[in-house]
DNA sequence: TTACAACCTTGATCTGTGTCAACATTTTTG
DNA sequence: CAAAAATGTTGACACAGATCAAGGTTGTAA
């Protein structure tokens, strides 16, 4: 896990291009607001492995993942690990009203970060109504993603965990529309055994081992270890234990 | 587990003497503000066991739970369920901006809510921005309360889990003042086993022998069941598995 | 007061997943 | 390229907690 420097971009890049413009925190701001935040915005890019914060810190900035994928985990003393979120592009870090992080902040993949010092933002939260309303909008969908991950967490066997977990990244990668032709899914998944392992809380032995039997199983196909090929969408579906009616388009 | 059907009460209370008016959605709204919520409020009664909403439900109203203990939960097909909240009084029920709820709620012990319909509620957060502002707050409370409970279900041991129930019931009651007087912490546990193995995600008989033997090792005392004395609780924080540093009164 | 239902406890046994260990494969580094 | 480090696989075995089963306790209604 090598720590090489974050490196800091000028905010050059004009907010117009911004590939998370229509999803991020900033979704619904006209104009006149979006020049405000332009304005003290930063760019900052980690490399993968690296911490972007520790639990207990004290957190200067907030900020939305513009590329990459970051995850929030929570550590006991002992070293047992649970990840509490996994953030996608788009996805918002930081809790305005808070000045130290519950959680660790670490970058999966490579990570870059839209960037806003804390207490400005929180000014601007109180200033922009739009950027309130889309806040609390994001607030209640990661809440609601929270409590699924609660009854995965609490209630499923290792083979729905896993397939849950493939199912939400495949979905996440909109790449469902293809099973209905029945051209086969796949994705690259970019956690390590391990991480997978931490976000469902199972070692990663039995991740490993789910993995292989669903292969071996003819429900999924491994190219590269990482890069899972769904051969039988519909069977990963079932797997997952949960209501198995068609409502995997919702 | 009777039904009764819920009692329909004018909304005659008035909100200046309202049990939950500093913690509740409405807590920063001016008087001008407070009149037009007035205005709009109106109280509903529902007996204990008796369900507030089904999963799927098309929900007409939002609201507050002022007095009593509701939960939020899931249940699988198979008849797996998992609670993802327990609503106590000040909590919000409903989500602004879905039509259909997620979970299920129902009342644990007999529940008075202070509803407002949907609609009209989704108006005055876009009108009034301290209701927002408050619901913001709320919503991200909740999201760390549904993460921490994530490492509870992913990775403590039943020991722990039981341990850190009752460590939050504790809390949750401000209660814990006493412990630095060396008095001991007491309080009824609205629960059932069976309520508090659906939380924990846990058989009821696994809480019931956990329950047990920490009674057997004297750190707790039980009167009546659900009424729980708490004989040594740096013992109990100890059991919790989380982090032993004096931070239990933040 | 009895009778019934809801709730709780306890024991015996089973099993899914964790733990420990060895080795294989892939990626990175020099 | 070789060597080392990181990541992944597989097997043997252990154990926490689930499951199955029986009986006890508490509250409540007649």
């Amino acid at each position: 896990m090598k720590m090489i420097a974050p490196t800091l971009k000028p905010a050059s890049s004009n907010c117009d291009e911004c590939p998370i413009k229509h999803r991020a925190v900033c979704a619904y701001c006209e104009k006149s607001d979006m020049a405000i935040l332009e304005s003290m915005k930063s760019y900052k890019t980690y490399s993968a492995g690296e911490n972007i914060i520790f639990a207990g810190d004290n957190m200067q900035f907030v900020g939305s993942v513009v590329t990459g994928v970051a995850r929030l985990s929570q550590t006991m003393e002992d070293g047992r690990r649970q990840m509490v979120g996994l953030l996608l592009p788009s996805d918002f870090i930081g809790r305005p009203g808070r000045s130290h992080s519950a959680f660790d902040v670490e970058a999966t993949t490579d990570v870059t970060l839209c960037r806003f010092e804390r207490k400005p933002f929180e000014k601007m939260l109180g200033d922009i109504p739009h950027l309130r309303e889309r806040m609390l909008e994001m607030a209640l969908d990661e809440l609601d993603a929270a409590r699924e991950w609660m009854l995965l967490l609490g209630r499923k066997t290792a083979r729905e965990k896993i397939a849950s977990l493939l199912t939400i990244i495949a979905r996440r990668q909109n790449a469902v529309q293809a099973t209905e032709l029945g051209i086969n899914v796949s994705f690259d998944l970019s956690l390590t055994r391990e991480a997978m392992s931490e976000y469902l809380g199972l070692t990663l032995e039995t991740v490993s081992r789910q993995i292989n039997a669903l292969k071996k199983e003819n429900v999924i196909k491994l190219e590269k270890k990482r890069h899972i090929v769904v051969k039988d969408f519909a069977r990963l579906l079932m797997e997952t234990g949960d209501d198995s009616d068609g409502g995997y388009l919702s």
